[in-house]
DNA sequence: ATACTTTTTTAAGTAAGCTTAAATATTAAT
DNA sequence: ATTAATATTTAAGCTTACTTAAAAAAGTAT
């Protein structure tokens, strides 16, 4: 399959995770930077290739043939990103800038030694899970958004979801970084910011950055 | 540039160096498994991009920016290679066969640091050299291939220059690995083989492998 | 409910990188 | 040197993955 397919179906993936299954031609069309037009005939050549249904106007949606070429493309990002950021002086938009380009041009064959290379992980260096050779997503995510969190309760990151350079940036300088522990010190919900304090650092971050950084309870 | 182009100026460069500058678009058609007239039509393509000069009927002849070009490719190629060797348990065929992907979608940025982690290496595993970042070789080939070699001398192997599976397989089970040494006990001239002994086994090889084994001198 | 805006779809067209078939030139063999 | 074989080129056509422009449907706002 093209890289375009990939794409495609990889775009209908991470979409309907945010958008709640509700994927339409439209915005696979942003992400990808093409027309709506393109989109909207792609999405009726991936349906004859049985990658998903496409009824006119209604959302797109990945058969399991689909969800499966999703979910291995998936996994070859993750595992080129956990490589690159291992081995390499890499930062995170790094990483993610080289896997978007490495993930279409690795063979299962290379993802599986890659993959044992690193111990079989769980996760990315953003903390995404990383499906396993199968296509399976095994592990349970627990995590929430920053902007879902009580105010005084302490945190760890587990989660940066964005692929934007400037965010990692803010990220890496004020300490937000997958593992790390933070307190939630006020939520400021009519202006939807949230207040927290990290290094003895007080922040205020707002909804663009408390949606994409994703956080767990203290166990 | 696209995929085939760099493919393209790739297979002109490589073939060049076995063919002493006399590359058809022929040869390169039957290299890249495409038919002539596409490869006629990339030629005038590519002269019109500056990448190499073309006369009817004439060889192909790269130009520097279409050197500079196929030498950046081949950077990558090789330290893909020399990067999964070491970091893997992957055969000269397997890296090759990976390399060969990879090498069209690695950045400049990327390719330096795969460079650095390697310890700027100057050639990799099959022997052949790598481009430095500015697509210069600066290393003297002083090898031969074994057709030219002398009876009775003992020579270390330097070059195993194929991409085919069986080859790496017979030399992977006779020992043929860069760095070990050979002694050519026999040149059949008039048969075109070599008999060499390797780990105390004798072994007669054909032109084919001869031409594509390079060693040196012991020094 | 109607008008306005947005999205989706259809239609027509383009560039890249191929193909096959036929014409032309080059190379090899007698 | 002529013929035969081979390689190259030209021409016409195909597929993929896009584009823009216009038509049709869906969603939104008053």
């Amino acid at each position: 399959m093209s890289v375009a397919i990939e794409n495609f179906v990889k775009a209908i993936y991470n979409n309907d995770i945010q958008d709640h299954h509700n994927t339409k031609p439209g915005n696979i069309a942003k992400k990808l930077g093409i027309s709506n037009a393109a989109a909207t005939d792609m999405a009726k050549k991936l349906a004859s290739k049985n990658l998903l249904q496409y009824e006119k106007y209604q959302a797109l949606q990945l058969t399991e043939e689909g969800t499966k070429m999703a979910l291995n493309v998936v996994r070859k990002h993750r595992l080129w990103e956990s490589l690159l950021f291992k081995m390499f002086d890499m930062s995170l938009h790094e990483i993610h800038r080289e896997a978007e380009l490495l993930e279409h041009e690795t063979s299962d064959f290379l993802a599986n030694k890659i993959s044992e290379y690193l111990g079989n992980p769980k996760f990315d260096p953003h903390g995404d899970p990383i499906p396993n050779a199968l296509g399976e997503i095994t592990t349970e995510d627990t995590s929430i958004a920053l902007s879902n969190t009580d105010e005084g309760k302490t945190y760890i990151i587990s989660r940066l979801m964005s692929d934007d350079k400037d965010f990692f940036d803010f990220c890496a300088q004020n300490g937000l970084k997958f593992g790390n522990s933070i307190m939630v010190t006020k939520q400021f919900h009519k202006n939807k910011m949230t207040q927290i304090t990290i290094n003895n650092n007080t922040i205020l971050l707002n909804e663009d950055f408390t949606n994409i950084i994703y956080v767990n309870d203290i166990i």
